[in-house]
DNA sequence: ACAGTATATACTTTATATAGTATATATTTG
DNA sequence: CAAATATATACTATATAAAGTATATACTGT
């Protein structure tokens, strides 16, 4: 994987907001969905092309795929996204406000909804 | 500027040898068209979009256009052109090589032909 | 004013990426 | 096996970016 096909990857705000909750921990596309507010074909088709592009892998759980970033992440996203978290930026500061999203939307499909992926409920304090 | 800008223009290849070549000092068109061996259109529209962006900035000497890095440079510009000058994939590898050919054509403007603005040939040992 | 050099712009063509709509597949449950 | 849910794919439309060719501008030296 080249530098560039990272950068084409991440530049796509998009993108980048999904890397960054992967980051913190598996979900499924319904999940980042609901986070990222975006149709379900869109999501589907940007996780398609960066599993493509072999940032992440997935795997299915019933009637659920289960994505994650590949392991090990990649140091380009890393070092980025480290940098990122802790700019200050319109995008900086969503990527930040997702995190949070996430952390309510696992609570809240844990306790309440109780259908939920084993893998993804039980990382409620994952970061 | 926003993240996904900067992520755009590095994306491209020949846009990140440009900023990695400023980074080591500012350089006159024509110059970084030796180095990157690229028709003279293609270094000017893309020099003139990183310019629009915010990245750069120009001032003329004589007939000669000399292009830098704005200061301060961005942080995110900083942060990866670190990590790739240490990394190994075939662009960083390239990046290596385009400061070294950058050192030769200067010394060579400089020493021989004696027609390179002074800002420009007085950086040799720069980097 | 003219020729030469360096750089920029306008315009056209071509490629690439994104978005949208509809439909298909896989799995679970009754 | 039919219905419901989650996800993926095909196809089309549309927007965006890149490449190429020709021409323009800005400056220097004669």
């Amino acid at each position: 994987m080249e530098a560039s096909d990272i950068y084409k990857c991440i530049a796509d705000p998009q993108r980048l907001r999904i890397i960054n909750l992967l980051e913190a921990g598996p979900l499924c596309v319904c999940h980042m969905q609901e986070i990222l507010e975006v149709p379900q074909v869109k999501m589907s088709k940007q996780l398609s092309s960066m599993k493509q592009l072999g940032l992440l892998e997935a795997h299915r759980e019933g009637t659920w795929m289960i994505y994650k970033l590949v392991d090990p992440v990649e140091g380009l996203i890393t070092a980025n996204l480290c940098y990122l978290r802790e700019a200050a930026c319109a995008e900086c500061n969503q990527l930040q406000r997702d995190l949070t999203n996430r952390e309510k939307l696992i609570l809240k499909v844990t306790k309440i909804e109780n259908d939920c992926p084993q893998e993804i409920c039980q990382q409620i304090t994952c970061r």
